[in-house]
DNA sequence: CGATTCTTTGAAAACAGTCAATCTGTGTGG
DNA sequence: CCACACAGATTGACTGTTTTCAAAGAATCG
């Protein structure tokens, strides 16, 4: 059963097409059409990317937001001292993109590296907004994505400023138990804003318990 | 001139829902006509608060956000040693809520406290999300607010992981000038995760420049 | 297998936290 | 008007934690 007639000359694609719908149904709790799934397909971009390449880089003015359907990545900042700063990860069913950057029309503090050969679909601010403004899925999906996005962002303030790096670690491994396995230390260290050597050590300290 | 006829009989929370108004119209550069005023009045409670009492209180379940008129807030939240960290300020034509408690009707981890005898108008998220789906100018201007703590979110999680406690210091006083007068010591500390005695002797080594 | 990257460990230095004492400014009541 | 109390800010000495630098030990990949 194929979707559309697009399937039959774009098979890998469709996959990918077929993983966003889905995101969206469920973020949503509706049913897309056929001729909603047709306006999507119209904007979004699948796009291959190779480990270690970059999404966008600092300095760009971000046009674009970036669905992962396959792979990961993670954005970070790097200071004066050209240490870089991991601001967050992505996984399968994130985005990634610069909202201050593609919102306000500003150059990106951030850069955006694959982690690892990964697929993602890209869409422009302008097209998300039309999407937004047509299909009520898309609106309700974006509603609760942005209410997610923002307590965990809240959270994550807190845990900044009241937690112990211990304590923020351990409360990493909680919330996403499987960024552990999937994110090697030092990169784990780096968003928790710590280096991977007092990282190391609160671990081997734990190893115990 | 007077917008409408409850103005006769309530002269002071006019003023009230004046500044509101007045914030509304600003953030979405559109209008309201004296209907929408109207609809507005009908579900927003001035009220007024002393310095020192509470707006709400951890394990509340927060069905309210406020909107400050006058004075000024704290919110923060109380770790297992029982030390208080600030989350965030609120002042005049800032919002006060815990969105995490309200959206998801969970008891809030937060408390507010007010820090000068403050004018609120408060509003339930019900009777909000109402007037969101029936009047564009607050639909406009709840998507530039989202937009921009989203923003200054994003920019106060890369701080925390990316600076030293001074940069911390510097950066605030670039962006919000005036919490340096208007907020003591302690408060600022507690804002940026520091103790007091630190965020003290940052300060009279930054004398001399 | 060699090369590279990641992790662990050690020791010293830098940094922030705690506790206690002092200093400053404010406001109150005598 | 002064004395006092109180809260906030500063300073010093000490403690504990984290960073840094360096080196050695795993793990991974071509």
């Amino acid at each position: 059963m194929l979707r559309n007639g697009f399937a039959l000359f774009l098979p890998k694609e469709n996959f990918m097409f077929e993983a966003l719908f889905h995101y969206f149904e469920e973020k949503s709790s509706i049913q897309l059409t056929a001729e909603e799934e047709q306006q999507i397909r119209a904007v979004f971009k699948p796009k291959k990317l190779r480990k270690r390449h970059y999404l966008f880089e600092e300095g760009d003015i971000c046009q674009c937001a970036a669905f992962i359907v396959k792979g990961s990545a993670r954005m970070f900042s790097t200071d004066k001292k050209g240490h870089e700063h991991i601001v967050r990860f992505g996984i399968e069913g994130w985005w990634m993109g610069d909202s201050e950057s593609y919102l306000l029309g500003l150059p990106t503090k951030y850069t955006v590296e694959m982690l690892e050969d990964s697929d993602v679909l890209l869409v422009s601010n302008d097209d998300y907004q039309r999407l937004l403004s047509t299909i009520p899925v898309v609106a309700e999906a974006t509603k609760s994505i942005d209410k997610q996005s923002f307590v965990s962002n809240q959270n994550r303030i807190a845990a900044s400023i009241s937690m112990t790096a211990e304590e923020r670690y351990e409360d990493l491994i909680k919330r996403y138990p499987t960024f552990i396995q999937r994110f090697s230390q030092n990169m784990i260290a780096s968003y928790l804003g710590i280096s991977p050597e007092t990282l190391s050590r609160i671990r081997s300290r734990n190893a115990g318990h």
